[in-house]
DNA sequence: CACCTTCGATACGGACGCGTAGCGGAACCG
DNA sequence: CGGTTCCGCTACGCGTCCGTATCGAAGGTG
């Protein structure tokens, strides 16, 4: 209408009560629960009239689907050479998000609201490709570079290794920041995927390991770490 | 009062019209999730009276945790001699149990609603302790039988074993009937947890594996399936 | 068979959330 | 600086669910 220039800027109020209205809906969503989410209490912890929820938003649904999706990240996945360091890189972000950020707090809520609710159903598969999708790059990099056993189903292998911190996030509600819970993880799963005979920590220089053990884990852990980032909805890049 | 003998009889309508209840919620939850659990819901499937379910329970709460329990499975860990048929045996229990189980449909929605009931809370305690207790008696006994590292963290362990599994249910929604799924996800953990140079299946009789491995396999397997109890709510033993 | 318990049905008041409507007033755009 | 747009406020009708009370009827008990 008055903005023909592409829609990249529109009425800056608009903006302000959107993000004002995100930011409550993730912060209700984190405190109580997805079923708290309602219309009338996004509006009064943003500070909003429920009619300005309701100008910008056709129902409490599609309002849940964008502040989580403006919740979402993305990870980087490292690249150092070798697996094992790539791994711990990447779990020790994955353990770390699941403790801290907020759309693991709403996990399980979404999880069980997809069920019924196909757009959170698309958001739920979304997300679980993202975390799974990191893990799978770097198994087929060291797969192609002979870390890892060419017959290996590296699906299974992105279950077993992501599995088990969402597994003590969801149900058995152990702690995701033991210390050595991610090395232990990674130690225990990739002796089954290495190519023959190379069963775990010592020396084990068996193909091409060209790169030292130890040391550069805290690296790549510190890497992973800052390559998470946020980014907001925005409606086009 | 009408019945001094110990209390194990009672009244048969009232335990008609609770297990018309209970098995009503249970419905209710496994196909419409827990948030449509309402008395109201629950007496109309039923085909109670909504004072029915007041005068047994004193809320939707501890209706929820009633039906729940209802429904809860034990499992008795297999004992073959062998780790990797006593897991495979054990996981592929539990895999179908997640796929089938009404307990399972309900998991999510009990993971969530958790965080702020503390029956619930309570109520998903047991039931992951009931589902790593299996696991984690088996690895023990291995260890003992110097079939896993005597330093191997055995909760971790577990994590790896049964995590993957509830991975794929929650998060990843792959499926968990793919054929080789248990076998995969326990050759690909062992190798970690063995007590030196003994990457998988073959001999590997180090400390003291005074029992044969191999066969038995299926049988620890069918054992597991039929060992998978139902045992209604039942006031007193 | 008489008694007593429990049942189903119905109605009620209250609370809460939905989604809509109408109204000044303030902020923004040009 | 004037017109437009969007806001926040308040109020409404509707529906759902809660938890309780009352009633006659059906069923078990002794």
């Amino acid at each position: 209408m008055t903005d023909p220039c592409g829609g990249a800027r529109r009425d800056p109020r608009l903006e302000r009560s959107r993000a004002a209205v995100l930011a409550a809906t993730v912060e209700i969503l984190c405190d109580d629960g997805l079923p708290a989410v309602t219309v009338e209490a996004v509006a009064a912890r943003a500070g909003v009239a429920k009619t300005t929820v309701y100008r910008q938003w056709d129902g409490r649904a599609h309002l849940v689907v964008d502040a989580l999706r403006s919740t979402a990240c993305t990870v980087a996945p490292p690249d150092s050479g070798a697996v094992r360091e790539d791994l711990i890189g990447l779990l020790a972000g994955l353990a770390h998000a699941l403790d801290t950020a907020p759309w693991a707090r709403a996990l399980a809520g979404v999880a069980e609201s997809a069920r019924h609710d196909p757009a959170l159903a698309s958001l739920h598969r979304t997300f679980a490709a993202d975390c799974r999708g990191p893990v799978l790059e770097v198994l087929t990099r060291a797969r192609s570079r002979g870390e890892v056993r060419p017959d290996a189903d590296l699906t299974i292998a992105a279950s077993a290794l992501a599995g088990p911190l969402f597994y003590r996030r969801l149900v058995s509600l152990e702690p995701l920041d033991a210390p050595g819970l991610v090395e232990a993880i990674v130690d225990t799963v990739l002796p089954g995927l290495a190519p023959r005979a190379a069963p775990a920590a010592p020396a084990a220089g068996a193909e091409r390991s060209s790169i030292p053990l130890g040391a550069a884990g805290e690296d790549a852990h510190l890497a992973a770490g800052r390559a998470e980032r946020v980014h907001p909805t925005g409606d086009r890049p």
